[in-house]
Formats: structure tokens, C-alpha cells, sequence
RNA sequence: GGAGACGUAGUUCAGUCGGUUAGAACGCCGGCCUGUCACGCCGGAGGUCGCGAGUUCGAGUCUCGUCGUCUCCGCCA
């Protein structure tokens, strides 16, 4: 017989009853009744039920056992009666009569938290005993659903003809892009490698290189300050580049593949299998931000000609000092009480905004504090346009557009959760498209890429020479899911001469485009295809997935929010030998010179 | 770098208006129990109320500071 088991602790079944067979695993609860006691045993497939009896000699030390100890156990699979059948476990119609009982590992110390049931405790503890963590339920189905997206990824694209590359871990640091992650070179004293932000540049190369379509599951290294949807550090892409393709290829490919994967690893519903287009001036007109929620519609609805000569001097003055007045209808709101209204106000302020007017239609009548300024026929006009019927309460934003936009979108977002709007079963997907290639920056005035530099002008060099830098608009794309910004994406300027006039209007001589980018430079000019690809983030895609609020929760051994490793004590301090080594010398600020 | 929330037993929490010895459940230790499946019953141990100062006759409770954790802003081409 194997030394530790014949079957798994999820795999006996009436099938097997009869039979002697040996199970190991970790004791997940156990129930002494003086003469008997029952053991469930837990592995990573399954719970079963150990019997042990009083007349056998290891009686005293099963009884002892404490939770999370590891046991090896030798019995007899026995069909149980009817009255003690478990229905709520699979293997609940068996129980194994314990013959012979090994104690593999013994717990001696206090477990630090539960690990046979779910309770919430601190996220620090967690992490400095994840290996605990890791046996709970929860977190034990969340890393599987990983490996399981990861399976299906490689599985889907390998089949549709991607071909998955290594890229380099050690590389050299980019100019544009969050701070690096510097590795010393001992064999070139003073000089750094840096972890990649992201393979972008040799995902080009390859394509350049030949190969047709490429896929990685790529890890990323991006030296910047963590969000609940943000890993400190690292984190991992499913990148893909694919050559001679339209934005339009690209879009079909990737559908696919999310529609895939929500199909077959949620119990999700799917918006729309071909997911809705909006154009970035769009989605920031209707929705405030580049990244809507689109699970429910509450677009914003421009009013400023209706509030031209309005007596309510907030509207009638933004109005004429170009400003815009922007209203939600909250369908079903009017029936909310008043603090309801004032909730709403109170976060707007928090938001920066001066204030939240309102308008509630209930009982035939216009009711609110701004209600007695605005006339007959702006109201006519306003119940028109944004369609409020009886029930509904509009919210307005009024003042400079950008600030509105993002201060209503944010309105939209609250008033959507606390309307109940909505479906946490369902998942749609939008494509953000034509995002601009420049943007002004509001600090120096200086015209600066708005996204990724290597990113094709719509119209070309055409468009480079000929029209304002700020109307030009870019074959680069955002793929959003629920209000999460899952990628970004671009066709590729693959054009030497293209690339050189981008990086002229944003400020760049052509010396340094040479000597920042070298590689794409070169290569660009020895017959590089047309490309362009795409790059969804793995985790918020499993995030999605698995329902999970936080990154760290779909994880194994994630970094805390201050960049930490708990468990293993990252960062830390290196010894004199190895700082000698690399010729590095360590200049804290006074105040942070370590105590040790 | 900035803002907010939180911090009471190993864990989850309660703790009234500032007032006697800070409670409960789970876990742990001991005892009882032969059919439970979140087994049950009896008993016990376990606390620098994050830390420090202040107000007060008296602080878990109020004030200030500080540390820690999380969330958000900045940052993330």
C-alpha cells in the first residue's frame, strides 16, 4: 500500500464501499463523543468522515488531535446508515472506519485564525500566516479559478494559432512609464538592469521578427503605490501582439476570448457577445470618465442652452461664461426621502463640487429648492430632453465642462449603487475608442502623448502635418468591464518616419527618439509589418471572475498596501558583502537609519 | 507626500452618560458523553483596552500626539 494514500479525501464513494483503503490529509473539525470520535479529513479535493472507535489502540491520540494537524489514516469504507447519510457533503453516503492512525504533523501552536470557517480577520495576520489563509475555502477556490483562467487563456489562444514567447525579466529601464524596478549589474559596476513595466517593446520586436501572433501570460513590474485593484509591484498581463491586423481583427479576437472566459469560468451573464464602441469624447460626455459602468444606461444629458437666461443666476452664469450644466435623471429617485437628497449633495461637496441642485417630479409637480427659478418653458424643456417622468429626480452639475463631466460621473456612480441600478450578475464590456494622441498639459501647456507613444495616428503622417495636435486622434482602445479599466491597446505606428514627426510635435528631437527606443528604431527600418495588440490585465480579469473586491484575494502571496512581504520578510537589508559586491553604498536619510 | 475609517482575549465582536472585579461566542486546557457532521454538557485559563501624554477624584469611553492596518487622492506612458 502507498505510504500516505490509495484515494483522495474527496473520492470515495458508495463504489468503494468495502474496501480498505488509506487517506491523508488535515484535520478540519473534529467531534469527540467520549466513545467515539469523528474526524473530517480534508484535502484539496474533498472532506470525508474518519471513524474512530473506541477499542482501538490509538484510541487516546485521535482524540487528542487537534484542527489543522496532518494525519494518515488506514480503514474500512463503510456505506453509512440512512439516518446518518450527509447530504451536504459529497462524500456524505461513506464514512471510513479508522484501522490504523499515523500523526504526520502535530499542531502545537494556537491557529492564528480559523481555518474551517470563513471568518473576516485582520488582513495582516493573514498574510503573515498565508499558508493558513490559503487552506480556507475561499482563498483556495480563488487561486484555482486563477490557474483554471490561465489554463483557458493558453488553451483558446493556442488553438486560434498564438504562439506564447519568453520575454526578458532583466531589461533596461524605459523613459516614459511608472518608476522602475532597478536590478544592479555586478559585472558593470554603476550601471542598472530594470524589471519590465510591461513587454511592449518586444511584443513588437517579435512581430518584426516574423512570428504572426503573440501571446504571453506576462509578468509586469511597475515600482508605484497600490489600490484595492492595484498589486504593489507586480502583476500579470495577458499580452498579445498580432501582425497585418485592423483594429477591427483585434476587437473580434479579443471578444472572443473574454466571452470565453466569462462563459465558461462565471455564472455571469454577458451584456452583449459584441461589445459597444464608445468613442473617448463620448464616453467622457455621457458618462464623465474613460472608464464607464455601463451595466446601467444614466447617460448625462447636456442642458446648458435650456439654462441660458435662467433667473437661477448658478446656471444662467455658467452658461454664458462657457460653462455647461449637465443632468442625470435618477429614475425611481423622487420617492427617496430628503436626507436621501442631502446625502447626495454632501458628496458631491466631498467631491469639490459647491453643491448638488435637484429636482424631484412626484404627485404632477416639479418639486426641489431650485423648483421657484426655473420657468415654464425651461422646465417643458428640460422634462423633455432628459425624458423625466413621474418618480424621477434630476441631479445637475453646472460649471467649467471637464470638472462637471468628472464630478456628475461620479454622481452617476453613487446614485446607480444607492438606486439599486445595478445587476451584480451581469458583465459588460465596452470598447473605449479613438482616444486622442495628444493631450495638453494643464500645468506647462507643453502637447504630450495622452497614452502610449508607439500608438498609430489616425490619418497618419497626413494627419501629423496637417491638423492641430490636439484633434488628432489615435488607433488606441480601452477595454473596460463594469467601470474596470481591464487594458489598453494600440495598432502600432510601425513608420520611422511617422514615429519621428509623433515624437517631434510631443517634444522629442530625433536624436533622442534614436536613443531612447533603440531597438524599435533600428528594427523599423529592416521591413516591420503593421501590428498591434492588446494586453488585459490577468488579475482584475480574475477579480471579475471570482467577485473579489480586492487584488490581494486572487493572490497566493500578494505584497501588502506598503509594498511588504509579510511572510517572507521582503524588502529587507542585504549584507556588506553582497553592497561590496555590486560597489553600492547606502545613503539613508537620517531620520530612517534603521534601529538594529 | 496628503485625507478618511478602524485598532478591546488567539479570532469575531459587545461594552450604556466618564463610575465597582472589562463581558459573550468560537478556539485553547481539564472533566463527562457511542452516531455526530458548526455534536452536546460542566468547569478553567486567557486582557499593558495599539502605544504615549493630557483633562478628571476616576478614562476602554473625552482631548492631543504617535504607531499600525485598510480605503481614497497624488502616482499608475
Amino acid at each position: 500500500m502507498h505510504p500516505y494514500r490509495t484515494h483522495n479525501c474527496g473520492a470515495l464513494g458508495l463504489d468503494n464501499a468495502g474496501t480498505t483503503v488509506k487517506l491523508s490529509g488535515w484535520v478540519h473539525r473534529k467531534r469527540d463523543h467520549g466513545g467515539v470520535v469523528f474526524i473530517d479529513l480534508r484535502d484539496h479535493y474533498g472532506l470525508t468522515q474518519i471513524v474512530i472507535n473506541p477499542d482501538v489502540p490509538f484510541f487516546s491520540e485521535a482524540e487528542r488531535v487537534r484542527n489543522e494537524s496532518v494525519i494518515t489514516i488506514v480503514g474500512e469504507v463503510v456505506k453509512r446508515t440512512a439516518e446518518t447519510i450527509n447530504p451536504n457533503m459529497d462524500t456524505g453516503e461513506i464514512e471510513v472506519v479508522a484501522t490504523d492512525f499515523i500523526m504526520e504533523s502535530f499542531v502545537e501552536e494556537t491557529l492564528p485564525f480559523t481555518v474551517n470557517q470563513e471568518l473576516e480577520c485582520p488582513e495582516e495576520t493573514r498574510l503573515a500566516y498565508r499558508f493558513l489563509d490559503l487552506r480556507r475555502e475561499r482563498m483556495h477556490k480563488n487561486i484555482l479559478l486563477r490557474s483554471k483562467t490561465c489554463a483557458l487563456v493558453r488553451e483558446h489562444l493556442v488553438a486560434k494559432g498564438f504562439v506564447e514567447y519568453h520575454t526578458p525579466i532583466l531589461t533596461s529601464s524605459s523613459p516614459e512609464g511608472a518608476r522602475d524596478y532597478l536590478v544592479p549589474s555586478r559585472v558593470y559596476p554603476g550601471q542598472f538592469y530594470a524589471l519590465p513595466q510591461a513587454p511592449q517593446q518586444f511584443k513588437q520586436l517579435l512581430m518584426v521578427s516574423g512570428f504572426d501572433r503573440y501571446f504571453q501570460i506576462a509578468p509586469c513590474f511597475r515600482d508605484e503605490d497600490s489600490r484595492a485593484d492595484r498589486s504593489p509591484g507586480e502583476f500579470y498581463q495577458i499580452d498579445m501582439e498580432m501582425s497585418f491586423i485592423t483594429q477591427d481583427d483585434l476587437f473580434a479576437e479579443l471578444e472572443e476570448l473574454m466571452v470565453r472566459l466569462f462563459r465558461e469560468l462565471s455564472n455571469k451573464t454577458i451584456a452583449a457577445e459584441v461589445f459597444p464602441r464608445i468613442a473617448y469624447r463620448d464616453a467622457m460626455e455621457w458618462y464623465g470618465t474613460d472608464k464607464p459602468d455601463i451595466r446601467y444606461e444614466m447617460k448625462m444629458i447636456d442642458c446648458t442652452d435650456i439654462f441660458q437666461n435662467c433667473e437661477l443666476k448658478v446656471f444662467s452664469h455658467q452658461a454664458a461664461a462657457g460653462g455647461v450644466i449637465k443632468v442625470l435623471n435618477g429614475k425611481g429617485a423622487a420617492e427617496r426621502p430628503r436626507k436621501f437628497f442631502d446625502d447626495m449633495e454632501r458628496y458631491a461637496r466631498g467631491e469639490g463640487a459647491k453643491g448638488l441642485a435637484w429636482l424631484a417630479v412626484r404627485d404632477g409637480e416639479v418639486k426641489g429648492p431650485i423648483a421657484k427659478f426655473i420657468s415654464d418653458d425651461e422646465m417643458r424643456q428640460l422634462l423633455e430632453r432628459t425624458g423625466a417622468v413621474e418618480g424621477d429626480a434630476l441631479f445637475f452639475g453646472a460649471g467649467q465642462a471637464d470638472e462637471t463631466r468628472e464630478l456628475l460621473g461620479k454622481v452617476r456612480q453613487l446614485l446607480a449603487r444607492q438606486l439599486d441600478m445595478i445587476d451584480q450578475n451581469l458583465v459588460s464590456f465596452c470598447w473605449i475608442v479613438d482616444f486622442p494622441m495628444y493631450e495638453k498639459n494643464p500645468d506647462t501647456g507643453q502637447i504630450e502623448f495622452s497614452h502610449n507613444p508607439f500608438s498609430m495616428p489616425q490619418g497618419g503622417m497626413d494627419a501629423l502635418l496637417t491638423k492641430d495636435p490636439l484633434d488628432i486622434l489615435a488607433y488606441q482602445y480601452d477595454i473596460v468591464c463594469n467601470g474596470i479599466e481591464l487594458s489598453s491597446g494600440a495598432i502600432r505606428n510601425h513608420r520611422p518616419e511617422v514615429m519621428l514627426k509623433a515624437f517631434e510635435i510631443a517634444g522629442y528631437p530625433e536624436s533622442e527618439v534614436k536613443t531612447q527606443f533603440p531597438a524599435l528604431w533600428k528594427a523599423f527600418h529592416y521591413g516591420a509589418p503593421p501590428h498591434g495588440g492588446i494586453a488585459p490585465g490577468l488579475d482584475r480579469m480574475v477579480m471579475l471572475l471570482a467577485d473579489e473586491p480586492n487584488i490581494r484575494e486572487i493572490i497566493a502571496f500578494p505584497l501588502n498596501q506598503r509594498a511588504q512581504d509579510l511572510l517572507m520578510g521582503a524588502p529587507n537589508y542585504v549584507s556588506q558583502e553582497q553592497l561590496d559586491e555590486l560597489c553600492l553604498e547606502i545613503n539613508l536619510p537620517p531620520e530612517e537609519t534603521p534601529t538594529v
